[in-house]
DNA sequence: TCCCCAGCTTGGACTAGACCAATTTTTGTG
DNA sequence: CACAAAAATTGGTCTAGTCCAAGCTGGGGA
């Protein structure tokens, strides 16, 4: 009835005694080398390397090549919601910054044109950013949004939230969303967008964004690391 | 400026071919065995396997010892609201069940005392269940309930559902609820609960369940399993 | 003194196995 | 033919290395 310690392998021993043994670590401190604890757990360095690699997938630890290990801080609490990135940052003391990889004009593929209910070919609008939390890149995300939008480049430098230019230059004001979430592995892509591990665990979040009227008009297809960062939302009860 | 393919890992080339291989074929079709596939590919067992885990990892395939690899169902996409999880399920078509693991009491401590604003050592009704859907495991929840709720066992047999015999029987309706997300790599105890493999990615859910008067009254932790599930959730903006 | 470069350290990817456990298949026997 | 035992198959864990790439360090030269 209780919990028997059968068939737990060795790697998963050594990663909760390498996690009990950093726990009160200060972020930054090394960690002995992986061929140092292979030699100590009377391991090899494969297995070391398992344990390791678990937990820099949970954010616990970080590592680069030719430097070492070490403690990874904390995991931040992001708190997701229908305003900008910018403005839900601000409001839990966090310094965000975006970076534009691209604003264009593309045309609706099928599936995008069933989810943003335009014809097949329609033309959007299309943002790519990498967006940074206190310096930390955190997530990759790029926006389909129906119509022209003209002078979108401009505006977006202006105010800096996409939110804020749909609503006040375009009088488009999204108002609720549908936030689908899984989870997915980082490909070298994700690698050198996020600069993180390959196979690292990360948040795939696709948002459909509504106006009053619940007629779409955003389609937003978004990578967040999973090691560093946690969302919190708030959900109201439909009726009652 | 293009997608140079450079410093692409072997197992993640192999990964790609394998997914490429196995993307129309049916559900339950067993794939070559790892070895065969070193061959094929002159490559070790262990650049295999390490492909053949991440595509476990996503759901792609499954595995069982001395079986076989074999081409896994496709996610399900699970709409969470706020109503029941029965509900949910049976309005997507879904079958779902519950396995009960513990109705008791138990004591607030710290950090649940201050969540639902009670006294540490307060007396907490405590709900433990395995969620399934269409057979599958799917989640394992652990709900602790501010107040003393006596005879809930019995009335969660009846009802079968937690929010159903709040309401009905204790007054208790909840109306909103603050749900942080986060990824995990399951351990011991989840592989044991959900029939998942060591290091499987998967979702930990925390919710705060709150009264109209946003008093809260449930703190739930949740495990759902990352490579079967995707969440659906639509937000509401708060004001405009 | 300053800077560059060679060498060292450290993590990253991979190999070619060994041994085990769960399952399936084959074989032998009543 | 039925069924249990034995053998083969397949994934699960681990070892002990090799070679490579990125970062760090220390010595030599301008």
């Amino acid at each position: 009835m209780s919990a028997e310690p059968r068939n737990v392998p060795k790697y998963y021993l050594l990663k909760e005694q390498i996690r009990a043994f950093v726990r009160d670590a200060a972020p930054g401190t090394l960690i002995p080398t992986e061929r140092a604890l292979a030699d100590e757990y009377s391991t090899s360095r494969t297995t070391v390397r398992q344990a390791i690699g678990e937990l820099v997938a949970e954010g616990v630890l970080g590592r680069a090549q030719g430097r070492g290990t070490f403690v990874a801080p904390p995991r931040f609490t992001y708190v997701r919601q229908l305003t900008s990135f910018s403005d839900d940052a601000a409001a839990q003391g966090l310094v965000s910054s975006s970076t534009v990889l691209d604003v264009s004009r593309t045309t609706a593929d099928e599936d995008t044109a069933a989810r943003l209910r335009v014809p097949a070919g329609a033309e959007l609008a299309r943002v790519e950013r990498i967006r940074h939390i206190n310096g930390e890149p955190l997530a990759h995300e790029v926006a389909l949004l129906a119509g022209p939008l003209p002078d979108l480049a401009e505006h977006l430098d202006r105010t800096g939230s996409l939110y804020t230019a749909l609503r006040d230059d375009y009088g488009i004001d999204i108002v609720a969303a549908e936030d689908t979430v899984e989870t997915r592995l980082a490909g070298p892509e994700d690698v050198r967008l996020l600069g993180i591990e390959m196979g690292a665990p990360l948040l795939l979040i696709h948002r459909l964004g509504l106006t009053a009227d619940d007629s779409p008009v955003e389609w937003t297809r978004s990578v967040f690391r999973g090691d560093r960062f946690r969302f919190l939302a708030r959900m109201e009860g439909p009726q009652h």
